[in-house]
DNA sequence: TCAAGAATTGACCGGTCGGCCAGTTTGTTT
DNA sequence: AAACAAACTGGCCGACCGGTCAATTCTTGA
Protein backbone atom coordinates (compact mmCIF):
# COMPACT_ATOMS: atom_id res chain seq x y z
CA UNK A 1 0.00 0.00 0.00
CA UNK A 2 1.37 3.42 -0.92
CA UNK A 3 -0.61 5.13 1.81
CA UNK A 4 1.31 3.21 4.43
CA UNK A 5 4.52 4.62 3.06
CA UNK A 6 2.93 8.04 3.07
CA UNK A 7 2.18 7.72 6.72
CA UNK A 8 5.66 6.50 7.54
CA UNK A 9 7.25 9.28 5.51
CA UNK A 10 5.54 12.09 7.37
CA UNK A 11 7.22 14.15 10.02
CA UNK A 12 6.15 13.11 13.54
CA UNK A 13 4.95 16.57 14.55
CA UNK A 14 2.72 16.77 11.51
CA UNK A 15 -0.36 15.36 13.18
CA UNK A 16 -2.74 13.67 10.81
CA UNK A 17 -6.29 14.02 11.98
CA UNK A 18 -7.26 11.04 9.87
CA UNK A 19 -5.27 7.99 9.01
CA UNK A 20 -7.45 5.25 7.56
CA UNK A 21 -4.57 2.80 7.28
CA UNK A 22 -3.61 3.22 10.90
CA UNK A 23 -7.26 2.91 11.82
CA UNK A 24 -7.65 -0.30 9.90
CA UNK A 25 -4.47 -1.62 11.46
CA UNK A 26 -5.68 -0.74 14.95
CA UNK A 27 -8.98 -2.48 14.32
CA UNK A 28 -7.34 -5.59 12.90
CA UNK A 29 -4.94 -5.68 15.80
CA UNK A 30 -7.59 -5.42 18.48
CA UNK A 31 -9.90 -7.80 16.67
CA UNK A 32 -7.20 -10.42 16.31
CA UNK A 33 -6.30 -10.28 19.96
CA UNK A 34 -9.90 -10.59 21.10
CA UNK A 35 -11.08 -13.08 18.51
CA UNK A 36 -8.19 -15.41 19.22
CA UNK A 37 -8.72 -15.22 22.94
CA UNK A 38 -12.51 -15.35 23.20
CA UNK A 39 -13.55 -16.62 19.80
CA UNK A 40 -15.54 -14.71 17.22
CA UNK A 41 -18.92 -15.53 18.70
CA UNK A 42 -18.02 -14.34 22.19
CA UNK A 43 -16.38 -11.13 21.02
CA UNK A 44 -18.67 -8.08 20.77
CA UNK A 45 -17.83 -5.59 18.05
CA UNK A 46 -18.23 -2.88 20.65
CA UNK A 47 -15.36 -4.33 22.62
CA UNK A 48 -13.11 -4.45 19.59
CA UNK A 49 -13.97 -0.81 18.99
CA UNK A 50 -13.14 0.17 22.55
CA UNK A 51 -9.83 -1.66 22.47
CA UNK A 52 -8.91 -0.18 19.11
CA UNK A 53 -9.91 3.31 20.21
CA UNK A 54 -12.44 3.75 17.42
CA UNK A 55 -16.18 3.81 16.98
CA UNK A 56 -18.15 0.68 16.39
CA UNK A 57 -19.57 2.20 13.23
CA UNK A 58 -16.08 2.66 11.89
CA UNK A 59 -15.42 -1.04 12.09
CA UNK A 60 -18.47 -1.75 9.99
CA UNK A 61 -17.44 1.02 7.64
CA UNK A 62 -14.05 -0.53 6.99
CA UNK A 63 -14.77 -4.23 7.22
CA UNK A 64 -18.52 -4.71 6.95
CA UNK A 65 -20.07 -7.38 9.16
CA UNK A 66 -18.26 -9.05 12.04
CA UNK A 67 -17.94 -12.32 10.18
CA UNK A 68 -16.21 -10.54 7.32
CA UNK A 69 -13.71 -9.05 9.72
CA UNK A 70 -12.98 -12.47 11.14
CA UNK A 71 -12.66 -13.91 7.66
CA UNK A 72 -10.30 -11.12 6.67
CA UNK A 73 -8.13 -11.83 9.70
CA UNK A 74 -7.94 -15.51 8.87
CA UNK A 75 -7.22 -14.74 5.23
CA UNK A 76 -4.33 -12.45 6.11
CA UNK A 77 -2.92 -14.77 8.69
CA UNK A 78 -2.90 -17.95 6.67
CA UNK A 79 -1.57 -16.07 3.67
CA UNK A 80 1.61 -15.11 5.48
CA UNK A 81 1.58 -18.38 7.37
CA UNK A 82 1.79 -20.44 4.20
CA UNK A 83 4.25 -17.96 2.79
CA UNK A 84 6.52 -18.49 5.77
CA UNK A 85 6.08 -22.26 5.56
CA UNK A 86 6.95 -22.31 1.89
CA UNK A 87 10.04 -20.26 2.59
CA UNK A 88 11.07 -22.62 5.34
CA UNK A 89 10.58 -25.59 3.05
CA UNK A 90 12.62 -24.10 0.23
CA UNK A 91 15.49 -23.11 2.47
CA UNK A 92 15.94 -26.68 3.67
CA UNK A 93 19.42 -28.07 3.07
CA UNK A 94 19.25 -31.59 1.72
CA UNK A 95 16.45 -34.04 1.11
CA UNK A 96 17.98 -36.37 3.68
CA UNK A 97 17.87 -33.92 6.55
CA UNK A 98 14.69 -32.29 5.30
CA UNK A 99 12.29 -33.67 7.88
CA UNK A 100 14.72 -33.25 10.73
CA UNK A 101 15.12 -29.58 9.91
CA UNK A 102 11.44 -29.12 9.18
CA UNK A 103 10.13 -30.35 12.48
CA UNK A 104 12.56 -28.17 14.40
CA UNK A 105 11.85 -25.15 12.22
CA UNK A 106 8.12 -25.60 12.63
CA UNK A 107 8.49 -26.00 16.37
CA UNK A 108 10.50 -22.78 16.60
CA UNK A 109 7.97 -21.07 14.42
CA UNK A 110 5.01 -21.91 16.64
CA UNK A 111 7.14 -21.11 19.66
CA UNK A 112 7.74 -17.59 18.39
CA UNK A 113 4.19 -17.00 17.21
CA UNK A 114 1.45 -18.17 19.57
CA UNK A 115 -1.12 -16.52 17.32
CA UNK A 116 -0.66 -19.26 14.76
CA UNK A 117 -1.57 -21.89 17.33
CA UNK A 118 -4.75 -20.07 18.22
CA UNK A 119 -5.71 -19.58 14.61
CA UNK A 120 -5.23 -23.29 14.08
CA UNK A 121 -7.32 -24.20 17.09
CA UNK A 122 -10.19 -22.01 15.96
CA UNK A 123 -9.89 -23.40 12.51
CA UNK A 124 -10.45 -26.87 13.87
CA UNK A 125 -13.59 -26.03 15.79
CA UNK A 126 -14.98 -24.10 12.84
CA UNK A 127 -13.94 -26.83 10.41
CA UNK A 128 -12.83 -23.99 8.20
CA UNK A 129 -11.66 -25.26 4.81
CA UNK A 130 -10.85 -21.92 3.22
CA UNK A 131 -7.23 -21.37 2.21
CA UNK A 132 -7.17 -25.05 1.43
CA UNK A 133 -5.66 -24.46 -1.99
CA UNK A 134 -2.58 -22.84 -0.44
CA UNK A 135 -2.23 -25.64 2.06
CA UNK A 136 -2.48 -28.28 -0.62
CA UNK A 137 0.14 -26.55 -2.73
CA UNK A 138 2.47 -26.49 0.24
CA UNK A 139 1.81 -30.13 1.00
CA UNK A 140 2.53 -31.16 -2.57
CA UNK A 141 5.80 -29.28 -2.45
CA UNK A 142 6.80 -31.18 0.66
CA UNK A 143 5.55 -34.48 -0.71
CA UNK A 144 7.72 -34.06 -3.80
CA UNK A 145 10.81 -33.49 -1.69
CA UNK A 146 10.07 -36.49 0.47
CA UNK A 147 9.62 -38.67 -2.58
CA UNK A 148 13.12 -37.68 -3.65
CA UNK A 149 14.51 -38.74 -0.31
CA UNK A 150 12.57 -41.97 -0.49
CA UNK A 151 13.98 -42.65 -3.94
CA UNK A 152 17.54 -42.20 -2.74
CA UNK A 153 16.87 -44.36 0.29
CA UNK A 154 17.30 -41.76 3.04
CA UNK A 155 13.65 -42.01 4.05
CA UNK A 156 11.63 -45.19 4.37
CA UNK A 157 9.51 -45.72 1.28
CA UNK A 158 6.61 -47.63 2.80
CA UNK A 159 4.98 -44.57 4.38
CA UNK A 160 2.85 -42.04 2.54
CA UNK A 161 4.84 -38.77 2.31
CA UNK A 162 1.77 -36.67 3.12
CA UNK A 163 1.32 -38.56 6.37
CA UNK A 164 4.93 -37.90 7.32
CA UNK A 165 4.17 -34.21 7.03
CA UNK A 166 0.91 -34.44 8.91
CA UNK A 167 2.66 -36.44 11.59
CA UNK A 168 5.32 -33.90 12.42
CA UNK A 169 2.86 -31.05 12.18
CA UNK A 170 0.58 -32.64 14.75
CA UNK A 171 3.43 -33.67 17.04
CA UNK A 172 4.54 -30.05 17.11
CA UNK A 173 1.17 -28.38 17.32
CA UNK A 174 0.06 -30.64 20.14
CA UNK A 175 2.59 -29.20 22.57
CA UNK A 176 1.53 -25.63 22.07
CA UNK A 177 -2.15 -26.49 22.19
CA UNK A 178 -1.87 -28.19 25.57
CA UNK A 179 0.72 -25.80 26.96
CA UNK A 180 -1.79 -23.23 28.30
CA UNK A 181 -3.56 -26.06 30.12
CA UNK A 182 -0.52 -27.44 31.91
CA UNK A 183 0.93 -24.04 32.71
CA UNK A 184 -0.83 -23.75 36.13
CA UNK A 185 1.02 -26.90 37.23
CA UNK A 186 4.35 -25.13 37.34
CA UNK A 187 5.15 -22.24 39.58
CA UNK A 188 8.43 -21.62 37.84
CA UNK A 189 8.06 -20.55 34.19
CA UNK A 190 11.62 -21.64 33.48
CA UNK A 191 10.67 -25.19 34.33
CA UNK A 192 8.15 -25.30 31.51
CA UNK A 193 10.74 -24.04 29.07
CA UNK A 194 13.08 -26.87 29.95
CA UNK A 195 10.26 -29.32 29.47
CA UNK A 196 9.52 -27.71 26.12
CA UNK A 197 13.05 -28.34 24.89
CA UNK A 198 12.94 -31.89 26.17
CA UNK A 199 9.65 -32.42 24.35
CA UNK A 200 11.16 -31.18 21.09
CA UNK A 201 14.17 -33.47 21.47
CA UNK A 202 11.96 -36.45 22.18
CA UNK A 203 9.47 -36.01 19.37
CA UNK A 204 12.37 -35.59 16.98
CA UNK A 205 13.69 -38.93 18.18
CA UNK A 206 10.29 -40.57 17.96
CA UNK A 207 9.51 -39.09 14.59
CA UNK A 208 12.82 -40.01 13.03
CA UNK A 209 13.51 -43.33 14.74
CA UNK A 210 10.36 -44.45 16.50
CA UNK A 211 9.83 -45.63 20.05
CA UNK A 212 11.14 -49.13 19.43
CA UNK A 213 14.81 -49.66 20.17
CA UNK A 214 17.07 -49.90 17.16
CA UNK A 215 18.89 -53.17 16.74
CA UNK B 1 -30.21 -43.20 39.34
CA UNK B 2 -33.11 -45.29 40.56
CA UNK B 3 -35.60 -43.08 38.77
CA UNK B 4 -34.10 -44.11 35.47
CA UNK B 5 -34.92 -47.68 36.31
CA UNK B 6 -38.37 -46.58 37.33
CA UNK B 7 -38.91 -45.02 33.94
CA UNK B 8 -37.56 -48.06 32.14
CA UNK B 9 -39.65 -50.42 34.23
CA UNK B 10 -42.98 -48.80 33.47
CA UNK B 11 -45.43 -50.22 31.01
CA UNK B 12 -45.45 -48.38 27.69
CA UNK B 13 -49.17 -47.54 27.80
CA UNK B 14 -48.85 -45.99 31.21
CA UNK B 15 -48.15 -42.49 30.00
CA UNK B 16 -46.16 -40.36 32.37
CA UNK B 17 -47.06 -36.74 32.04
CA UNK B 18 -43.77 -35.77 33.67
CA UNK B 19 -40.44 -37.45 33.48
CA UNK B 20 -37.70 -35.25 34.88
CA UNK B 21 -34.98 -37.74 34.04
CA UNK B 22 -36.06 -38.01 30.44
CA UNK B 23 -36.31 -34.23 30.32
CA UNK B 24 -32.82 -33.80 31.65
CA UNK B 25 -31.57 -36.36 29.19
CA UNK B 26 -33.27 -34.61 26.29
CA UNK B 27 -31.76 -31.29 27.32
CA UNK B 28 -28.29 -32.75 27.73
CA UNK B 29 -28.58 -34.46 24.40
CA UNK B 30 -29.68 -31.39 22.48
CA UNK B 31 -27.20 -29.18 24.28
CA UNK B 32 -24.33 -31.50 23.53
CA UNK B 33 -25.16 -31.66 19.86
CA UNK B 34 -25.46 -27.88 19.52
CA UNK B 35 -22.58 -26.92 21.79
CA UNK B 36 -20.20 -29.25 20.02
CA UNK B 37 -21.24 -28.01 16.60
CA UNK B 38 -21.53 -24.26 17.21
CA UNK B 39 -19.66 -23.76 20.43
CA UNK B 40 -21.16 -22.63 23.73
CA UNK B 41 -21.00 -18.93 22.93
CA UNK B 42 -22.82 -19.27 19.62
CA UNK B 43 -25.53 -21.54 20.96
CA UNK B 44 -28.65 -19.81 22.31
CA UNK B 45 -30.39 -21.53 25.18
CA UNK B 46 -33.63 -21.01 23.31
CA UNK B 47 -32.36 -23.18 20.48
CA UNK B 48 -31.37 -25.95 22.85
CA UNK B 49 -34.85 -25.75 24.31
CA UNK B 50 -36.51 -25.97 20.89
CA UNK B 51 -34.38 -28.94 19.88
CA UNK B 52 -35.01 -30.71 23.16
CA UNK B 53 -38.73 -30.01 22.98
CA UNK B 54 -38.83 -28.21 26.29
CA UNK B 55 -39.10 -24.67 27.57
CA UNK B 56 -36.13 -22.43 28.04
CA UNK B 57 -37.07 -21.92 31.67
CA UNK B 58 -36.92 -25.64 32.22
CA UNK B 59 -33.31 -25.73 31.20
CA UNK B 60 -32.45 -23.10 33.76
CA UNK B 61 -34.52 -24.95 36.29
CA UNK B 62 -32.59 -28.16 35.84
CA UNK B 63 -29.12 -26.90 35.10
CA UNK B 64 -28.90 -23.26 36.11
CA UNK B 65 -26.95 -20.94 33.86
CA UNK B 66 -25.78 -21.85 30.37
CA UNK B 67 -22.17 -22.07 31.44
CA UNK B 68 -23.11 -24.58 34.13
CA UNK B 69 -24.85 -26.73 31.56
CA UNK B 70 -21.76 -26.64 29.37
CA UNK B 71 -19.57 -27.46 32.35
CA UNK B 72 -21.84 -30.35 33.29
CA UNK B 73 -21.60 -31.73 29.76
CA UNK B 74 -17.83 -31.56 29.82
CA UNK B 75 -17.72 -33.10 33.27
CA UNK B 76 -19.87 -36.03 32.22
CA UNK B 77 -18.03 -36.57 29.01
CA UNK B 78 -14.49 -36.54 30.31
CA UNK B 79 -15.54 -38.68 33.24
CA UNK B 80 -16.56 -41.53 30.98
CA UNK B 81 -13.80 -40.66 28.57
CA UNK B 82 -11.08 -41.22 31.15
CA UNK B 83 -12.95 -44.23 32.42
CA UNK B 84 -12.85 -45.76 28.95
CA UNK B 85 -9.21 -44.84 28.55
CA UNK B 86 -8.27 -46.42 31.83
CA UNK B 87 -10.10 -49.57 30.88
CA UNK B 88 -8.31 -49.67 27.54
CA UNK B 89 -4.98 -49.24 29.28
CA UNK B 90 -5.59 -51.98 31.80
CA UNK B 91 -6.77 -54.46 29.20
CA UNK B 92 -3.54 -54.13 27.26
CA UNK B 93 -1.73 -57.44 26.77
CA UNK B 94 1.96 -57.05 27.44
CA UNK B 95 4.19 -54.13 28.17
CA UNK B 96 6.03 -54.74 24.94
CA UNK B 97 3.00 -54.41 22.70
CA UNK B 98 1.39 -51.80 24.91
CA UNK B 99 1.93 -48.78 22.72
CA UNK B 100 1.12 -50.63 19.54
CA UNK B 101 -2.20 -51.69 20.97
CA UNK B 102 -2.86 -48.33 22.57
CA UNK B 103 -2.52 -46.25 19.46
CA UNK B 104 -4.82 -48.54 17.51
CA UNK B 105 -7.32 -48.70 20.34
CA UNK B 106 -7.33 -44.94 20.68
CA UNK B 107 -7.75 -44.51 16.96
CA UNK B 108 -10.72 -46.87 16.92
CA UNK B 109 -12.14 -45.08 19.91
CA UNK B 110 -12.11 -41.66 18.27
CA UNK B 111 -13.34 -43.23 15.07
CA UNK B 112 -16.40 -44.58 16.83
CA UNK B 113 -17.07 -41.45 18.86
CA UNK B 114 -16.71 -38.15 16.98
CA UNK B 115 -18.05 -36.31 20.03
CA UNK B 116 -14.79 -36.90 21.83
CA UNK B 117 -12.90 -35.13 19.08
CA UNK B 118 -15.16 -32.10 19.28
CA UNK B 119 -14.94 -31.99 23.06
CA UNK B 120 -11.17 -32.02 22.73
CA UNK B 121 -11.14 -29.26 20.14
CA UNK B 122 -13.31 -26.99 22.27
CA UNK B 123 -11.18 -27.80 25.25
CA UNK B 124 -8.16 -26.48 23.39
CA UNK B 125 -9.69 -23.17 22.43
CA UNK B 126 -11.06 -22.69 25.93
CA UNK B 127 -7.78 -23.80 27.49
CA UNK B 128 -9.92 -25.72 29.93
CA UNK B 129 -7.86 -27.34 32.66
CA UNK B 130 -10.67 -28.93 34.62
CA UNK B 131 -10.63 -32.71 34.87
CA UNK B 132 -6.87 -32.39 34.91
CA UNK B 133 -6.56 -34.61 37.94
CA UNK B 134 -8.17 -37.52 36.09
CA UNK B 135 -5.97 -36.96 33.09
CA UNK B 136 -2.84 -36.90 35.18
CA UNK B 137 -3.80 -40.08 36.95
CA UNK B 138 -4.28 -41.77 33.61
CA UNK B 139 -0.98 -40.47 32.33
CA UNK B 140 0.87 -41.72 35.36
CA UNK B 141 -0.66 -45.13 34.89
CA UNK B 142 0.60 -45.22 31.32
CA UNK B 143 3.97 -43.80 32.26
CA UNK B 144 4.48 -46.58 34.80
CA UNK B 145 3.74 -49.25 32.22
CA UNK B 146 6.10 -47.65 29.72
CA UNK B 147 8.86 -47.54 32.31
CA UNK B 148 8.47 -51.27 32.75
CA UNK B 149 8.89 -51.81 29.05
CA UNK B 150 11.87 -49.49 29.02
CA UNK B 151 13.45 -51.44 31.85
CA UNK B 152 13.09 -54.74 30.03
CA UNK B 153 14.43 -53.15 26.85
CA UNK B 154 11.36 -53.43 24.65
CA UNK B 155 11.01 -49.65 24.45
CA UNK B 156 13.83 -47.18 23.98
CA UNK B 157 14.82 -45.65 27.29
CA UNK B 158 16.07 -42.26 26.09
CA UNK B 159 12.59 -40.83 25.54
CA UNK B 160 10.31 -39.47 28.26
CA UNK B 161 7.38 -41.91 28.69
CA UNK B 162 4.89 -39.05 29.01
CA UNK B 163 5.95 -37.74 25.64
CA UNK B 164 5.45 -41.11 24.06
CA UNK B 165 1.87 -40.97 25.23
CA UNK B 166 1.35 -37.41 24.12
CA UNK B 167 2.86 -38.30 20.77
CA UNK B 168 0.49 -41.09 19.88
CA UNK B 169 -2.46 -39.13 21.23
CA UNK B 170 -1.73 -36.19 18.96
CA UNK B 171 -0.95 -38.37 15.94
CA UNK B 172 -4.35 -39.94 16.33
CA UNK B 173 -6.36 -36.87 17.20
CA UNK B 174 -4.89 -34.91 14.31
CA UNK B 175 -6.58 -37.10 11.71
CA UNK B 176 -10.04 -36.68 13.13
CA UNK B 177 -9.58 -32.98 13.65
CA UNK B 178 -8.66 -32.32 10.03
CA UNK B 179 -11.04 -34.91 8.61
CA UNK B 180 -14.06 -32.58 8.39
CA UNK B 181 -11.90 -30.11 6.47
CA UNK B 182 -10.66 -32.52 3.83
CA UNK B 183 -13.99 -34.26 3.41
CA UNK B 184 -15.22 -31.92 0.62
CA UNK B 185 -12.24 -33.03 -1.48
CA UNK B 186 -13.67 -36.49 -1.98
CA UNK B 187 -16.89 -37.25 -3.72
CA UNK B 188 -16.77 -40.88 -2.67
CA UNK B 189 -17.03 -41.38 1.10
CA UNK B 190 -15.46 -44.81 0.77
CA UNK B 191 -12.30 -43.20 -0.52
CA UNK B 192 -11.81 -41.31 2.71
CA UNK B 193 -12.25 -44.48 4.72
CA UNK B 194 -9.47 -46.18 2.77
CA UNK B 195 -7.26 -43.18 3.41
CA UNK B 196 -8.14 -43.36 7.08
CA UNK B 197 -6.92 -46.92 7.35
CA UNK B 198 -3.78 -46.06 5.45
CA UNK B 199 -3.17 -43.16 7.82
CA UNK B 200 -3.49 -45.43 10.83
CA UNK B 201 -1.08 -47.96 9.36
CA UNK B 202 1.45 -45.26 8.59
CA UNK B 203 1.40 -43.46 11.91
CA UNK B 204 1.81 -46.80 13.64
CA UNK B 205 4.92 -47.36 11.54
CA UNK B 206 6.20 -43.87 12.19
CA UNK B 207 5.46 -43.99 15.88
CA UNK B 208 7.02 -47.39 16.45
CA UNK B 209 9.91 -47.24 14.03
CA UNK B 210 10.30 -43.67 12.82
CA UNK B 211 10.60 -42.29 9.32
CA UNK B 212 14.25 -43.19 8.93
CA UNK B 213 14.96 -46.54 7.29
CA UNK B 214 16.10 -49.28 9.62
CA UNK B 215 19.59 -50.56 8.98
C1' DT C 1 -56.61 -38.04 50.95
C1' DC C 2 -54.19 -34.26 51.12
C1' DA C 3 -50.30 -31.46 51.79
C1' DA C 4 -45.73 -30.51 50.31
C1' DG C 5 -42.59 -30.20 46.86
C1' DA C 6 -40.83 -30.85 42.32
C1' DA C 7 -41.64 -30.15 37.31
C1' DT C 8 -43.22 -27.16 34.00
C1' DT C 9 -45.11 -23.08 31.75
C1' DG C 10 -45.38 -18.53 29.63
C1' DA C 11 -44.92 -13.92 30.31
C1' DC C 12 -41.60 -10.75 31.09
C1' DC C 13 -37.24 -8.08 32.21
C1' DG C 14 -33.04 -5.34 31.52
C1' DG C 15 -29.28 -5.47 28.78
C1' DT C 16 -26.58 -6.18 24.81
C1' DC C 17 -26.07 -7.56 20.36
C1' DG C 18 -24.93 -6.45 15.24
C1' DG C 19 -25.86 -3.27 12.03
C1' DC C 20 -27.73 1.02 9.85
C1' DC C 21 -28.11 5.84 8.77
C1' DA C 22 -28.11 10.73 8.62
C1' DG C 23 -25.00 14.10 9.19
C1' DT C 24 -20.26 16.20 9.98
C1' DT C 25 -15.43 16.56 9.24
C1' DT C 26 -11.42 15.96 6.58
C1' DG C 27 -8.46 15.13 2.55
C1' DT C 28 -8.04 15.15 -2.45
C1' DT C 29 -8.83 16.49 -6.97
C1' DT C 30 -9.72 19.65 -10.37
C1' DA D 1 -12.04 27.53 -4.24
C1' DA D 2 -15.39 24.45 -5.19
C1' DA D 3 -16.83 19.92 -5.45
C1' DC D 4 -16.54 15.31 -4.38
C1' DA D 5 -15.30 11.09 -1.96
C1' DA D 6 -13.85 8.99 1.89
C1' DA D 7 -13.31 8.89 6.96
C1' DC D 8 -15.66 9.26 10.92
C1' DT D 9 -19.37 10.22 14.66
C1' DG D 10 -23.38 9.57 17.60
C1' DG D 11 -27.59 8.03 17.92
C1' DC D 12 -30.72 4.78 17.07
C1' DC D 13 -33.19 0.35 15.93
C1' DG D 14 -35.23 -4.15 16.25
C1' DA D 15 -33.90 -8.58 17.48
C1' DC D 16 -32.42 -11.54 20.61
C1' DC D 17 -29.84 -12.74 24.53
C1' DG D 18 -29.67 -15.11 29.32
C1' DG D 19 -32.19 -15.24 33.18
C1' DT D 20 -36.17 -14.49 36.66
C1' DC D 21 -40.68 -15.03 38.52
C1' DA D 22 -45.27 -16.06 39.72
C1' DA D 23 -48.58 -19.24 38.73
C1' DT D 24 -50.03 -23.96 37.43
C1' DT D 25 -49.81 -28.87 37.07
C1' DC D 26 -48.30 -33.11 38.40
C1' DT D 27 -46.01 -36.67 41.65
C1' DT D 28 -45.09 -38.51 45.86
C1' DG D 29 -45.18 -39.88 50.38
C1' DA D 30 -47.02 -39.27 54.89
Amino acid sequence: MSSTENRAGREPEEVRKRDPDATRAAILDAAERLFLELGPAATPVSRIARQAGVTKSLIHHHFGAKEELWAELKRRHFEQYYEAQKHMLNSAQGAAELLHESIIAYFRFLQSDPRSVRFMSWRFVEADDTCFADEEELFELGVAKIREAQAEGTLRADVEPLFMIKAFLSLTLQWFQTKPMIRPMFEDPAEIDELEEKYLQDIVKIFLEGVLPRA
